[in-house]
DNA sequence: GCGGCAA
C-alpha cells in the first residue's frame, strides 16, 4: 500500500517520495510515485484493482517518453497506431493497444533483466480516450513538478549562460517502432510536436551555474532539461571558442567515478611523485 | 461491476 505514510517499514526502505498522485479511472486506481534513492529518481506507476496490483518502474528520463507515447496513442487513429517499444537504460517498455468486450486499452509492459515482466493496462474509456488523457495529464503534472525540484530555494540572480543551439537531440534514449507490420509512409512517430511540452531548454533558470578554471580555460557547469530529461552541460570556454558536452543525469555518477579514477592515477604527477617506490624527500638544505 | 496482460 502506498498511502501516504512515511517511511517505511518494509522492503525497499530508504527511497524518498517526492511526488505522489493517484488517478482513479473506471474501477482501477493508479498510483504515481516519483521517488528518489541514491541511484537516482524514478517514477513508480502502480495499477490497483480489487484483486490485483501491478507496478512498473520508469526512470525519470523516461517520463517524457511516456508522455510522448501516450500522446501518440491519443492522437493516432486506431488503425494507424503501431505498437512501440521504448528502451531506457536496461529496460524495455512495450506499448500495445488491445481491445476486448470491455473496450479498448493500452497495455504498457516493462521487461527488465532481473525482474519478471510487469504490465499495467490503461483503459481508453467509453467515450473516446479520456482514460489515456487523464493518465497523460498526471504524467504532465509529475514531469512539471519534477523539473521544479531542481530549483534551489534562494535563487540568486545569476547571469544565465549563453544559450546553445541544438541541445535537445543529445540527451536521452530513443524509442523505436515495435512490431508493427507495415512501415507506413514517413508517418512514423511525430514525437517532438505532439503536445505542448515544457520548454525545449530551460537552462539558466536553475540558478545552479558553476564555474571552474584550469590554466587558461574556464569550465561552466549548468543543469538543464529539455523534453528528453535532465542533463548537466559542461562547457569549455577558451577565448571566443566554446564547446560543450551534454551529460544525462543518469550518467553523472559514472562520470564522477571516471573522473575520480583519473584523479587517482594522476595524483602522483600532481603532488610530486610519491608512493611505494618513490617517496618525497625533504628538500636538501640550501 | 467490471477486466484485459502473461506466467
Amino acid at each position: 500500500m502506498e498511502g501516504g505514510g512515511g517511511g517505511g517499514g518494509g522492503g525497499g526502505g530508504a527511497d524518498v517520495e517526492l511526488v505522489c498522485k493517484t488517478l482513479q479511472f473506471e474501477h482501477k486506481l493508479f498510483y504515481f510515485d516519483l521517488k528518489e534513492n541514491p541511484r537516482g529518481r524514478y517514477l513508480k506507476i502502480s495499477e490497483k484493482t480489487a484483486a490485483t496490483r501491478s507496478t512498473i518502474i520508469v526512470p525519470v528520463a523516461g517520463i517524457v517518453w511516456f508522455l510522448d507515447l501516450f500522446n501518440y496513442y491519443i492522437g493516432t487513429d486506431e488503425r494507424d497506431a503501431f505498437s512501440k517499444e521504448l528502451k531506457l537504460d536496461t529496460k524495455v517498455f512495450y506499448f500495445d493497444i488491445g481491445e476486448n468486450k470491455r473496450g479498448r486499452f493500452l497495455k504498457v509492459s516493462e521487461a527488465s533483466v532481473n525482474r519478471n515482466r510487469s504490465t499495467i493496462i490503461v483503459p481508453a474509456g467509453s467515450s473516446g480516450e479520456e482514460g489515456w488523457e487523464a493518465f497523460r495529464n498526471v504524467l504532465l503534472e509529475i514531469n512539471d513538478e519534477a523539473s521544479r525540484l531542481y530549483i534551489v530555494p534562494n535563487q540568486q540572480h545569476l547571469e544565465p549562460p549563453e544559450r546553445l543551439p541544438g541541445l535537445s537531440d543529445d540527451v536521452g534514449a530513443g524509442f523505436i517502432s515495435g512490431h508493427g507490420s507495415q512501415s507506413a509512409s514517413g508517418s512514423e512517430l511525430p514525437v517532438d510536436r505532439l503536445v505542448e511540452l515544457p520548454p525545449q531548454d530551460e537552462v539558466g533558470g536553475m540558478g545552479m551555474s558553476k564555474v571552474i578554471r584550469a590554466d587558461q580555460k574556464k569550465f561552466f557547469f549548468d543543469l538543464g532539461s529539455n523534453n528528453r530529461g535532465h542533463f548537466l552541460r559542461i562547457s569549455e570556454v577558451a577565448g571566443a571558442d566554446r564547446s560543450s558536452i551534454i551529460l544525462p543525469l543518469s550518467g553523472l555518477k559514472q562520470f564522477h567515478e571516471m573522473i575520480g579514477h583519473f584523479v587517482d592515477i594522476t595524483k602522483d604527477r600532481l603532488e610530486g611523485m610519491s608512493g611505494p617506490n618513490v617517496r618525497n624527500v625533504e628538500p636538501a638544505q640550501r
